[in-house]
DNA sequence: ATGGCCTGTTACACAGGA
C-alpha cells in the first residue's frame, strides 16, 4: 500500500499536475495540502473521472486538506473535533487542517500544521496550542488504530540534516527549540519518521521557497513527513521523495512525499 | 538586515505562506 503526500498550494492552480503526477504514480491515497478552496468548488470531478474518490474539508483562500483514493475510505473524520471534545477544540477547527480516513486497516491521518509566522506571535502561539492538541488527537487515534500514518506538512524540521545551511536556524521559524521539542513531544506517544528509516543523509528536501533561485540551488528543507506507529514502521518498505514535480512550470513549493508499506 | 516569489481576493494592494 502506497500513501503519499502533497501540500500543491492551491489545487485549482495545480489541478493538471496533481492529476498527472497520479497518473504515473497510482498510490493507494493521496493526501493534499493548502487546496486553498471551499468544498463546493473543489475539482471533485478531475478525480472521480480518474476513479479516484476525493474526501475534502475546505475553507476559502486558506488552508484546506483532502484525502484522493482509489479504494472508498472508512470512517472519514475531519478537525479535531471528530475525536476530542468541543470544549476542549476550542477554535483550533477553524481553520481547516485535519482531515482522515481508514485504508486497509491503516487510518492514514493528513495534517496541515500552521505555519506560525515568526517566532514569539500570535500565529506562533496558535502552532504550539494547535500541536498540543494534535498529541491528544493522535494519542486517541492510535489506541484505536495500532496500524497509524500520520503525514503532511509539518512546518517543522526536526533535524540540522533537514535543512540546507543551518545558520542561526534556532531564530528560524520552523527550526526553533521550542517547535521541535512540541513536535518530539507529539511523536513521543510512539510515532516514527518513516524517512529516516531508509536515509541516513542531509540533502533531501520537501519544500524549496519560491524565492532565491532555491530549487536549482537545492538550499531546502524536509518539512513534510510521514510519521508511523510501531507497527507500520516495522513493514514499511520505502518512503521517497519525488522532486520532479518541483520543477515543472509553475510548481507548488512543495513536492510529493510517499511511503510504502 | 531586508527581501527576494507565489496564491487568492472582489484586488487595482493586501494577507499569508515558510
Amino acid at each position: 500500500m502506497k500513501v503519499a503526500s502533497w501540500n500543491v498550494n492551491s489545487v485549482r492552480t495545480r489541478l493538471e499536475q496533481v492529476t498527472g503526477w497520479l497518473e504515473t504514480n497510482p498510490v493507494d491515497v493521496l493526501c493534499l495540502q493548502e487546496t486553498k478552496v471551499v468544498d463546493e468548488d473543489f475539482p471533485v470531478d478531475a478525480f472521480t473521472d480518474m476513479d479516484y474518490h476525493a474526501y475534502i474539508y475546505g475553507q476559502k483562500s486558506y488552508n484546506g486538506v483532502a484525502l484522493i483514493s482509489k479504494e472508498p475510505l472508512e470512517d472519514v473524520h475531519m478537525g479535531f473535533g471528530a475525536v476530542i471534545n468541543s470544549e476542549t477544540v476550542g477554535n483550533l477547527d477553524d481553520q481547516k487542517r485535519v482531515i482522515s480516513g481508514v485504508c486497509n486497516n491503516v487510518r492514514v491521518v493528513n495534517l496541515y500544521v500552521p505555519n506560525g509566522s515568526s517566532i514569539g506571535s500570535d500565529k506562533y502561539d496558535y502552532k504550539l496550542s494547535w500541536l498540543a492538541l494534535l498529541k491528544q488527537y493522535l494519542t486517541a487515534q492510535l489506541a484505536a488504530h495500532p496500524q497509524l500514518n500520520v503525514c503532511g506538512d509539518f512546518n517543522i524540521a526536526l533535524e540540522s540534516r533537514d535543512i540546507h545551511g543551518d545558520k542561526n536556524r534556532d531564530k528560524h521559524i520552523m527550526a526553533s527549540p521550542v517547535e521541535r521539542e512540541t513536535l518530539r513531544d507529539v511523536l513521543s506517544i510512539g510515532l516514527s519518521d518513516a524517512f529516516r528509516k531508509f536515509t541516513e543523509a542531509g540533502g533531501h528536501y520537501s519544500w524549496w521557497d519560491y524565492r532565491t533561485n532555491s530549487f536549482a540551488r537545492n538550499t531546502g528543507w524536509r518539512i513534510d513527513h510521514h510519521y508511523l506507529s510501531p507497527q507500520l514502521y516495522e513493514q514499511a518498505k520505502s518512503c521517497t521523495i519525488d522532486i520532479t514535480p518541483r520543477g515543472l512550470e509553475r510548481p507548488s513549493d512543495h513536492t510529493p512525499v510517499t511511503v510504502e508499506y
